[in-house]
DNA sequence: CATGAATGAGCATTCATTCAT
DNA sequence: AATGAATGAATGCTCATTCAT
C-alpha cells in the first residue's frame, strides 16, 4: 500500500510488505495507533515514543517497521484516502441517476469523515503545508485522487442535465468537497452542535444548486 | 491585539501595549515577519529564531514583546480574522438583497484568501487541532466569529426567501465557507490551474442552490 | 579561526566569533574540553554529552557555539594544524642552514606530538577517513597546508646540496612526515618504550639520507 | 582467525571454526564485505546491516558467525596483518644482502598498502585509539607483530654495517614503516599526484642514511 | 527597551545485539 | 545454520524560554 522510497543502499529495511494488502499484525498495529494519536495531537506534536507506546512495541520496532515518521504519515494518508474512496464507491454502486450518485457520494463522504474524525484532521494538518519542502509528493498525488474521483461524478451530472457553461466541474467538485469536508469538520469540534442529518442536507442543497439555473 | 496569559506573576512583562491598536514598531515588524514564514512553514515548523532574524531584532525582543511563542499566533490569529471580516463587510456594506450580500461576501472573502494565502493555512493549520489542549481558546473564538458573520447572512436570506425546514443556516454557513475556503486553497496550491472566476462562480451556484426548491 | 558554512537561513548561530583570535571563554573551555576527551576516544566515539559535561556546561551550550559536532571537529583540526605550524616556525626561526632547519623542523614536530598526543590522534584518526561523504574538506585543506611546510623546506635542502633527481620533495617530506607522526605515536602507546632522543636520531639519520647520495 | 571473547557463559556459539584456518564459505564471505566496506567508511561508521547486506546474509547470520561486531574487526586486523607479513617474507625471500632486504621489504609494504589502501585504513584508525578501554588486546599484539618483523630487518642491517651506538633498531624500524605508510596513504588520498616510483624512491633514500654516517 | 548567551527538556533516528523459529 | 523481527540504550540536534547586562 505504499513503499519507503528512502532507504538508503545498505540499510535494508522491511518498511512495508511488499505484498499489498498483506500487513503484518505488528505494522496494522502501529498503524492504528499511529491514526488515533496522530488525530488527536496532530502529527507533528505526535511522537514516535507515544505511538510505539500505544502500540505496545519498542521504539526501535516502529523504525524496523516504517522507516521513519514521514513514510508512516505517507502511508496514513494513502490508507485514509483509499478508505474514502471505498466508501464513495460502495455509495454510488449500482445507482444510475448521476444526482443522486453524486448526492450518495458526498453523504457517504461525510459520514466517513465523522466516522474518522482522525484522518480529516490529519489529513488537512498535511494537506496544507508548505508548498516547499516538507510536503511529501504523496499529499498532492492523494489531493489529487480524490478531487478527480469527485469530479467524475460532476461531469457525469453536467452532461445529464446539460449544465451550461460556466462553472467547470473541478472547481464544482473542489466546492462540493470543501463543503462536506467543512461540515465534517465542524460537527466534530462544537460535538452535537448540528446533527448529521443537517449536514447531510445542507450538502444536498449545494448539490441541487448546481443542477439548478440560476435563480432568475 | 494580543494577550499573554502567560505572564506568570511577579514578572512584569508589557508582552502587550496596554492601549489597544497601538502596536509598537518592533511588535508590527515581528508581526508582519511571523506572518510571513509562518504562512509558509506553518506555525509549529517556524522558529523564533526564524521570526527574530526576519524582523532584525534579537530573539530575546521577542519575548519581550510577545511573550511566548504561543501568544504571537494568537494575536496573528485574530488579526487575521478581523482582516477576513473587515473585507466581508465592506463588499456588504450598502447592499440590501439578501442574497447579494451573501454572494458578494463569499466573493469578498474568496478573494481574501487567495490574496492572503499566508493566512488561511495559518488558520487552518491552527483551528482543526486536538480539542484538548494545545487548542488555545482564541481558536474556538474566532472560529465562532467568522462561522457566525456568514451564518447571519445565511438567516437573511432564509428569511426572505422563506427558505422552508431544510438545513439550519449555521449548517449553510459552514458549508458555504467550507466550499470557498477549499476553492481557495485548491487554487493555491494547483497554481494557475483553474481562474479566479471559476471559483467566484462555483460558489454563486452554491448559494443558489440554498434559495431555489429541490430538483423536483 | 574557523567558520560554520552549516548556517542555514533563518538560524543564526555565533558559531565562532567573527574576531579570529578572539575566542570567548566559553568556546575556549569547549574547545579544550572536546580535544582532550576526543583524543583519548577519538571522535567519534565522543559524545557531544560528554563534552559539555567536561566543560560544564549545557548541551545546547555547545550547539550556540559549534552549531555542529562537526564543525567542532573541523575547529580543532584547524588549532591544532596552526599549532604545529607555529611550533615548526620558531624552531626553524632565525636558522640559516637549511639542513639544520629542516632537523629542528621535525624535531619539533616531534616534540609537539608528543606533548599533545590527543591532537595527534584526533589527526590521524579524521585524515584518513573515507575519500567520499563524510571527509570534511577541512582534512584535505589541513592535509595540504603541513606538508607543503616540510616541503618547502625540504626544497630548499635540495637546492643548497643539489640533490640529484632522485625523488621529488613533496615525496620526501610525506615520508618525513610520517616517519615523524609515527615515532611519536609509538612513543605514546608503548610509553617510555623508546626514549625522545633516540626518535629525534632515527629522523635525523633520515634527513641525513636524502642529502648524501646512495651507498656505493 | 577471529575469537569471540564476548560470548557470555552458558550461550554457545560457533562463532569461529575451531579448526583454524578453516573458514566456512559464508564466514568468508562475510569477512570480505566487512574488508572492503570498513576500508571505504572505517569500521565504526560501517552497520552490521551494511556487511549482511553485501554478504548477502540476514544480519543474524552475522552473529552467528562472529559472535559481535568487535571481534570480526580483530578478525579482520589479523588477516590484514598476516598479508602484508606475507608479502614482505617474499619479497625478502632469497635476498642474503640485508639492505636490499629492507630495501625490498619497504616497496613490498608500500605495494600491498597501495593495493589494499582498505586495510591500512582500518589498521591506522583501530591502531591508534585510547589506550584505554576501546583498544582490544588484538591491537597492540598487533602492532607489535609487524614492527618486530621491520626491525628484524633493521637489526641484521646495523650488523652487517656496524652502524654506530645511535638510533636503536625499533625507532628506526618505527621509523620506516611511518615513512612507507604516510606514503601509501598519501598516494591514495591525492590521488596520482605522485608516482609510485617517487615513493619507492624517497623511501629507498631514508634506509641509505640509515646506514651512512651523518653528514659530516 | 533590547540583547544574546545559556539552557534543558524533548525528539527523531541509528544500530549492535538478542532470540524464537 | 540461518533468519529477521524486535529491542532499547545511545546520540546528535532543535528550539522555546530565561535572564543578566
Amino acid at each position: 500500500m505504499s513503499t519507503s522510497e528512502e532507504t538508503r543502499a545498505g540499510k535494508p529495511r522491511p518498511t512495508v510488505k511488499r505484498r499489498p494488502g498483506r500487513t503484518s499484525r505488528t505494522q496494522l498495529k502501529l498503524f492504528e495507533s499511529a491514526m488515533v494519536i496522530m488525530s488527536e495531537k496532530g502529527p507533528t506534536a505526535t511522537t514516535v515514543d507515544e505511538i510505539a507506546a500505544k502500540a505496545g512495541v519498542s521504539k526501535g520496532t516502529v523504525y524496523y517497521n516504517f522507516g521513519s515518521k514521514k513514510s508512516m504519515v505517507d502511508g496514513l494518508l494513502r490508507y485514509g484516502v483509499n478508505l474514502v474512496l471505498e466508501s464513495i464507491d460502495d455509495a454510488v454502486d449500482e445507482v444510475d441517476d448521476p444526482r443522486e450518485r453524486l448526492t450518495r457520494a458526498t453523504i457517504a463522504a461525510l459520514r466517513f469523515l465523522e466516522t474518522q474524525p482522525g484522518f480529516a484532521r490529519l489529513a488537512i494538518a498535511e494537506m496544507w503545508r508548505p508548498n516547499g519542502e516538507a510536503s511529501s509528493p504523496v499529499l498532492s498525488e492523494q489531493r489529487g485522487v480524490i478531487i478527480d474521483r469527485v469530479t467524475e461524478l460532476v461531469e457525469d451530472l453536467s452532461e445529464k442535465y446539460e449544465v451550461s457553461p460556466t462553472p467547470d466541474s473541478a472547481s464544482m467538485a473542489v466546492a462540493i468537497f470543501g463543503a462536506t469536508f467543512m461540515l465534517a469538520m465542524d460537527r466534530e469540534m462544537n460535538h452535537s452542535a448540528r446533527t448529521t442529518q443537517d449536514a447531510t442536507r445542507a450538502v444536498s442543497k449545494l448539490v441541487d444548486g448546481y443542477i439548478l439555473g440560476p435563480v432568475e
